[in-house]
RNA sequence: GGGCGCUUAGCUCAGUUGGAAGAGCGUCUGGUUUGCAACCAGAAGGCCGGGGGUUCAAAUCCCCCAGUGUCCA
């Protein structure tokens, strides 16, 4: 079956009727009986620029954006919606995606599951979102944005628990009195396009909101959710009518603010300030002085209104759509070439782009992302680099900190952000040296890659390209226009490479698609009620009596030595492998069985202790933890929570968990910063650390319902992960650290005894790694630090505290007398090549030596170079070695009638059957070896024969 | 998480098919010059990131490790 018409009264009381768009085949619905198109189709200019549909609205920039919010959220909030503070940009209680795209991305997985409550219901809200897949699109379309709010309606009904608020009908009621009413909307402008939604497993029937050409908003009724044996299909997938039934609305407050405004672009009307400046920091003004035939203003006009029917996508070949372009320009009387086209919309659209990338930034760093090399923090470095980018190609000498700083005071002055401003501009200073260094690098790298190319040349090689991007960081566009300031002035870059360059990155992501399926540790669970979790009611507690569920024997990859069988207990106090925390160990006694747990794993709600003997179901069996281990694996967790917190004081607002692993040995916390860590900065986290296990006694352990856990402590809760269940158990640290957590912690900090931080690595770029250890695990630490420096004391035989002071004293030494036994060797070489003896013949004119050697090739080089480098003794030099099998050289001084006479590869070969070897070179320096010393006398023998000496 | 690159003198980097470790800047010495990011001559300065392997021979080829960069998810 197919989707049902969308029909509602809404449509009938206020005069629509249902059409089928002509273009696009889609059914829609309007008061105006003779529209054959839907509204959004390449037919449909925008009919609002210059001529705003949305009245009242006279400002520009953030206060139009903030009285637009103020009145969409105010009307759903006199219809009774809860309004909802907008959720952080980064969605750190999410592990499948990084940044919120969406408002409803806010209420996934579990409110959309059904598992979790909303904050409310209904509820409004204004959720600010990123989205970089249409990236490049931003600045040339008119309408692109990588930011944006999303303002919405949700609505989670349940009709099966007879909890259902509203549907479709007073969904589109509502919107329809909005945007007549409040925003005073002509109906005769507003079509309702009917075009199913799905997404994410989900989907529904769905309605968009075409307003002057432009769509201002999604209706979507999420219904559907994803089954083998649904009877719905859409876009080739099925699916059943799931419990839930969500409305997901979103609406864009940039267009409406467009809308408001009817300005050329989006950009102007969101960021009028910054479009203006960097006009001006730019020049923009003086760019058509050249043509002073072209009229400006009326060429941007009509450009605007033709970007509503221009299909300005990512992907779209660049030259056909500046054709096409130029064409529908000259229909309309305007004409451009080509060249001037590009001269005025090449600068704009960079001036465009620059705040909405800006915008991003800010929100991204001021949520306390810290950029990188991989992950969430790539993102802001590549909006970072694009920024960058555009600022030179703009000629614009302002830094990227004052950029945003600029940006952030006229667009986010009031805005509550975690990071301070001043650490804004810290990373983004830091990241425009980083980029400056790319750039210089890339330079550097051109140049040795093209040093064989001639300067006339007029392409580079696509795999030079490909390698510069991929490697280098250097976009082709970029390497390009290095290569003109190298001195290659005529080259340039092919057409459609960057099509080609987009798509070799998109096949290289679909094959790291199929990428590893992870094969569960038993996969024949039957249904058991979960395992109860005694480690929870009692951390100190290492004895338990228990029966056995299930018994399997496991053979998956990673087990430990010797383990056979998996076994699910009723209940335990084994602690199972997860949120770093690895599994406990210890023994599972029956009266007649005896059986070692070697590890503990969660799969599912079942905890599955990996077992070395097999156990039977309804064996009642007494449990007993390695207490020591435990032990020191709580020493180490409630380490980690407290080292974090230290770190977030000390470092900065932005230090957040990005991975931990809490073993016996030690323990490891991942933190985002934006620098390396010096040791004076371990210290210090060290000594916070040590100073709040002495004056904080008691950890705080609650267990909250996940909404309220949310509303309490924020997202920052989520350090640990995304968590999975409705339920939270919270760790407090007095106000030191307050996490999310599942694993065991002391109730009495004290226990832990002490902290230390034993150094720090890189992850990545912007992740830096803390080695701690702590309690029992800290002493041995030590222990074992000592004993390293005793050993080294007494190989030195000195005091500890003489070993560096030592150290040094004989590396120099050992240098030293490195270099002299060089001399040493040299000196020696003269010496017996400089006096006439049973080695050193003369024939005509040249002086042949043929001489044995102590050590390898590298010591008669040496020789070799004292021999024949001195032009006013032309030399033939063959000298033999029984080092290593037996070594042969043979070498003659250059451009001399020695050189001309003998070929010394020639003569090597001829020798060197003797030792069994073989060996090559060039003409006047050939070497070679062979795996019989002994014959190094036939060598020479048959060498002096071959010469006549 | 995946792909690709880099690591050579104090610094910035070359080093071709495996065959005698280089340049520029800086340092030092001498000369020249009344000052300069000046000029001339000379010198010192290298476990070619670490460890294995292939080879007569490895900075160079292969594997592992470490550090570092970059693109993509």
């Amino acid at each position: 079956m197919v989707m049902a018409p969308i029909d509602l009264a809404v449509f009938h009381d206020n005069g629509y009727v249902r059409k089928q768009c002509r273009v696009t085949n889609l059914w829609f619905w309007t008061v105006d009986s003779e529209r054959d198109t839907c509204g959004d189709t390449s037919e449909d200019e925008y009919t609002f620029i210059g001529n705003p549909l949305i009245s009242g609205f006279s400002m520009r920039g953030k206060e139009l954006k903030d009285a637009m919010r103020e009145a969409f959220l105010g009307f759903f909030e006199q219809r009774e919606h809860a309004r909802v503070e907008p959720y952080p940009i980064l969605a750190r209680w999410r592990d499948d995606i990084h940044l919120t795209i969406a408002s409803i991305a806010d209420f996934q997985p579990h409110v959309t599951s059904g598992l979790v409550e909303p904050p409310a219901n209904p509820l409004t809200i204004s959720q600010p979102c990123i989205r970089l897949t249409d990236v490049d699109a931003v600045g040339r379309s008119g309408r692109h944005l990588t930011t944006f709010e999303m303002m919405a309606h949700h609505v989670f009904n349940r009709p099966h628990e007879g909890k259902m608020y509203y549907w479709m009908e007073d969904c589109v009621r509502y919107c329809h009195e909005m945007l007549t009413v409040t925003f005073g909307i002509d109906a005769k402008e507003i079509t309702y396009v009917e075009n199913p939604w799905s997404g994410g497993g989900n989907a529904g029937p769905a309605v968009e909101v075409i307003v002057g050409g432009l769509e201002l908003a999604t209706l979507v009724f999420m219904n559907l959710e994803e089954a083998e044996d649904g009877d719905v299909e859409i876009k080739g997938d099925r699916y059943k009518e799931m419990s839930l039934q969500i409305i997901d609305t979103g609406y864009g407050l940039e267009r409406f603010c467009w809308a408001a405004a009817g300005t050329p672009t989006i950009y102007e009307a969101i960021y009028p300030e910054t479009v203006a400046w960097l006009k001006e920091l730019s020049r923009f003004g003086n760019l058509t002085e050249q043509w002073p035939e072209l009229n400006l203003d009326k060429i941007l006009g009509e450009m605007s209104r033709l970007n509503g029917i221009m299909n300005i996508e990512v992907g779209v070949d660049g030259d056909e759509l500046t054709t096409v372009f130029i064409n529908k320009l000259s229909e309309r009387g305007i004409a451009i070439d080509r060249e001037q086209f590009s001269a005025i919309t090449d600068p704009l659209s960079r001036i465009y782009a620059i705040p909405d990338h800006l915008h991003a930034l800010c929100n991204m760093l001021g949520d306390g992302l810290v950029p990188s090399n991989a992950k969430a923090g790539y993102l802001a470095r590549m909006l970072a680099r694009r920024t960058l980018r555009m600022r030179d190609e703009l000629g614009i000498d302002v830094s990227l900190a004052e950029l945003a700083l600029h940006h952030i005071q006229v667009n986010l002055g009031n805005k509550t952000m975690k990071q301070t401003h001043d650490g804004i501009a810290t990373i983004l200073r830091l990241e425009e040296e980083k980029y400056v260094e790319m750039l210089r690098k890339g330079e550097q790298v051109i140049k040795t890659m093209l040093a064989n190319v001639d300067k006339t040349a007029v392409a580079i090689d696509d795999d030079l390209l490909f390698s510069l991007n991929d490697s280098h960081g250097i976009a082709p566009e970029m390497a390009i226009s290095l290569a003109h300031q190298s001195g290659w002035t005529a080259m340039s870059l092919r057409a459609g490479f960057t099509a080609e360059l987009a798509e070799r990155h998109a096949r290289m992501a679909r094959d790291a698609a199929k990428a590893v399926k992870k094969t569960d540790l038993i996969s024949n669970l039957p249904e058991l009620p979960p395992t109860n979790t005694l480690y929870y009611d009692d951390v100190y507690q290492f004895e338990f009596d228990a029966s056995v569920l299930f018994c399997t024997a496991v053979s998956v990859d990673n087990l430990p030595e010797g383990a056979t069988h998996g076994v699910v207990l009723d209940r335990t106090c084994f602690y199972p492998e997860g949120g770093g925390q690895e599994g406990d160990y210890g023994t599972l006694s029956t009266d007649s069985v005896h059986c070692r747990v070697l590890d503990t794993r969660k799969v599912g709600q079942h905890i599955v202790h990996i077992v070395d003997t097999e156990l039977s179901n309804g064996d009642l069996v007494h449990g007993s933890l390695n207490w020591n281990r435990r032990k020191q694996l709580m020493d180490h967790h409630t380490s980690v929570h407290i080292v974090g917190g230290s770190a977030r004081k000390i470092l900065g607002p932005h230090i957040y968990q990005a991975g931990a692993n809490k073993a016996e040995e030690s323990a490891r916390l991942d933190i985002t910063h934006y620098n390396r860590l010096s040791r004076q900065d371990l210290d210090a986290i060290e000594k916070m650390s040590n100073d709040v296990i002495v004056q904080v006694n008691k950890t705080e352990k609650t267990i909250l319902n996940r909404k309220d856990a949310d509303r309490k402590y924020g997202f920052d809760l989520y350090q640990g992960g995304a968590p999975k269940g409705d339920t939270i158990r919270v760790l407090r640290i007095s106000d030191h650290d307050i996490q999310a957590c599942g694993g065991t912690h002391h109730d009495e900090i004290g226990q832990i005894g002490s902290i230390r931080i034993v150094r720090s690595t890189a992850v990545q770029d912007g992740v830096e790694r803390l080695h701690i250890v702590a309690g029992q695990a800290a002493l041995d630490y030590a222990r074992d630090q000592d004993d390293l420096l005793r050993e080294t004391g007494d190989v030195f035989g000195v005091n500890i505290h003489d070993v560096p002071k030592t150290a040094e004293r004989f590396f120099n030494e050992w240098k030293e007398q490195r270099k002299r036994i060089e001399q040493l060797e040299a000196e020696i070489v003269r010496l017996r090549t400089s006096g006439s003896d049973d080695t050193s013949f003369a024939k005509d004119g040249v002086r042949i030596v043929i001489m044995e050697a102590d050590g390898g090739l590298k010591n008669m080089s040496k020789m070799l170079k004292e021999l024949t480098l001195d032009f006013d003794n032309p030399t033939l030099a063959i000298l033999g070695s029984k080092d290593g099998g037996g070594k042969l050289m043979v070498a003659t001084t250059e451009n001399t009638i020695a050189s001309e006479r003998y070929d010394s590869v020639k003569i090597l070969q001829t020798i060197i059957s003797h030792i069994d070897g073989g060996g090559g070179g060039r003409p006047t320096f050939a070497q070679g070896g062979g795996s019989n010393p002994e014959g190094l006398e036939d060598s020479f023998a048959s060498a002096r024969t071959l010469l006549g000496v």
